[in-house]
RNA sequence: GGCCCCGUCGCCAAGUGGUAAGGCAGAGGUCUGCAACACCUUUAUCACCAGUUCGAAUCUGGUCGGGGCCUCCA
């Protein structure tokens, strides 16, 4: 079974055939940079991250272009409010969502380019379109004559005279057309600006990311991502410019994440209901994020709210909990080595699932069952001398990373993570450390007496103040209830 | 008003024509001094109604409920 795409375009999934066999180029749009990253953009970028995995994984050699708006309206405008530069202001936030980025795992795409690098190729691009009567200047402005593109709104799949009827122009617009966008704005004073054949200026939003998608990927490309509101009307748009310069078709699959919604309420600027990555990380490790975004399928909406984050993360603990068995099992176990079809079985059913639109959430189930077989092996008695289930369990452990790496998953040492939730969770709760191993201490002594009485006594205490306690082998140890 | 999406077990969440994955929670069991952990077993006919079909959660029509886009937004 091959690759199989959701093209917003279609409306359907696609067998995905790249335009260059065994290439990928995909464009994803990035963000302007004025403010902190909030969660809405931790999905969109972990879900094109998982996506650009495994398009890797599944043997494409893949260019990955995510870009950043760093010229722009809100940026003007907050930079004014700050009373710093518009490039201080934008290089602030670029910072800052590379460092979200990378806390949360993310990999490096390919190119990275910003829209004030492409300054030349956004005015080559309006010329072109004003040379082919699909853009005209107007007052230093130029802008699209959306009525000149007969594919106009053939994405988002909107009507024209309707959408007509709500527009308005703005004041100080020279459009021909209420549907019209720019490309260009002449430059008010105090604004960044550029010459251009029509004047100072700088580009309009949507035209930059024309411009660097046909640089770095060219005029065709397999794949452009976003989010669903990206629809249009930015991504109309980008078609029109495009398609217009260049007279190629712009992309082959369209693909666009589904929403972040707070209680059950999309989560937006204007409704002021929205956290930053940087306040969900205060409360959760950034794996659990991650973890969470990705046990939804990318086009449904997800709901971000405690529960689900605490179930999430109990979700991963028992992966973590697992690979730490495993290791420990293993450490002793026998050396000598056998077949084992455990892993591939369960890469092919990992691979059936992403292949399949990407479905991380199928693929975690399987997952899961693979950590239940590891379990069920290890708990085999006399584990560590068989050596068929020995075998079967490192097969295992080693796809289950393999396969976890491909999501961004399980990367970390299972006891260094465990541990880490472990204490971050303990700062929450009304007791220390020290308490807890001496209350461990007395247990165990009581035990030694065979004082079960005193024993439980101990452990329910523990309990009542969220401390489970784990007898083992090995002795006694705990976990956050 | 126009366009679009969704409604699956207590909760989260896969599944788009052949009699419902997975996780959390629950129940029973194994293990245990007793527990916890882990493992085993177990829990749904898919909002409602009508239709197409040998057969539908999956297709069509309708009803009810929720949400999104149409203005900056991942």
């Amino acid at each position: 079974m091959s690759l199989r795409i959701y093209n917003t375009m279609s409306g359907k999934k696609e067998e995905f055939q790249p335009l260059i066999p065994g290439k990928v180029g995909m464009y994803v749009c990035g963000v302007t940079v004025y403010d902190y990253c909030h969660i809405g953009h931790a999905r969109a970028n972990i879900v094109f991250d998982m996506i650009f995995r495994y398009l890797q994984f599944a043997g494409y050699e893949t260019t990955y272009v995510r870009n950043y708006t760093d010229v722009d309206d809100k940026i003007i405008k907050r930079a004014n409010e700050r009373g710093i530069s518009s490039k201080a202001l934008s290089e602030e936030f670029i910072q800052a969502f590379d460092e979200d980025m990378a806390s949360l795992g993310l990999v490096k795409p390919t190119h990275e380019p910003k829209a004030t690098e492409y300054i030349d190729e956004i005015i080559a691009i309006s010329q072109t379109l004003i040379d082919k009567g699909l853009a005209y200047e107007a007052g230093g402005d130029v802008y699209y004559a959306v009525d000149k593109f007969a594919d106009y709104l053939k994405l988002s799949k909107r009507n024209m005279e309707e959408m007509q009827a709500g527009a308005r122009i703005a004041p100080g617009e020279q459009k021909r057309n209420p549907m019209d966008f720019a490309l260009w704005k002449a430059a008010k004073p105090d604004e960044p600006n550029w010459p251009s054949p029509w004047g100072a200026g700088r580009p309009g939003w949507h035209i930059e990311c024309s411009a660097m998608s046909s640089s770095l990927l060219g005029d065709s490309f397999d794949i452009h991502g976003g989010g669903r509101d990206l629809i249009f009307p930015h991504h109309e748009n980008e078609i029109a410019q495009s398609e217009g310069a260049s007279g190629k078709p712009f992309v082959k699959y369209w693909m666009h994440n589904g929403f972040v919604n707070v209680n059950q309420e999309k989560m937006s600027k204007s409704l002021g209901n929205f956290f930053t990555i940087r306040d969900i990380l205060q409360q959760y490790d950034p794996e659990v994020v991650r973890f969470f975004i990705l046990t939804s399928h990318y086009r449904s909406p997800i709901d971000f709210s405690d529960q689900n984050l605490i179930e999430a993360q109990a979700g991963l603990s028992r992966f973590y909990e697992a690979l730490l068995s495993a290791d420990q099992m293993l450490a002793g176990a026998t050396d000598e080595q056998a077949e084992s079809p455990l892993g591939e079985e369960l890469e092919a059913r990992f691979r059936e699932a992403m292949d399949d639109d990407f479905n991380s959430a199928q693929a975690i189930a399987h997952l899961f069952e693979g950590v239940r077989t590891m379990n069920r092996l290890c708990a085999t008695k006399k584990f560590k001398k068989r050596v068929d289930l020995v075998a079967q369990v490192r097969d295992l452990r080693q796809t289950v990373l393999k396969l976890g790496d491909v999501l961004g998953l399980y990367n970390s040492e299972p006891a260094v993570w465990l541990e880490k939730v472990k204490f971050a969770g303990l700062e929450k709760l009304d007791i220390t450390l020290d308490e807890i191993e001496q209350q461990i201490e007395a247990r165990l002594q009581a035990r030694a007496e065979k004082d079960f009485a005193k024993s439980d006594q101990i452990r329910d205490a523990l309990a009542a103040r969220g401390i489970e306690l784990l007898d083992s082998r090995e002795g006694t140890s705990w976990k956050l209830k």
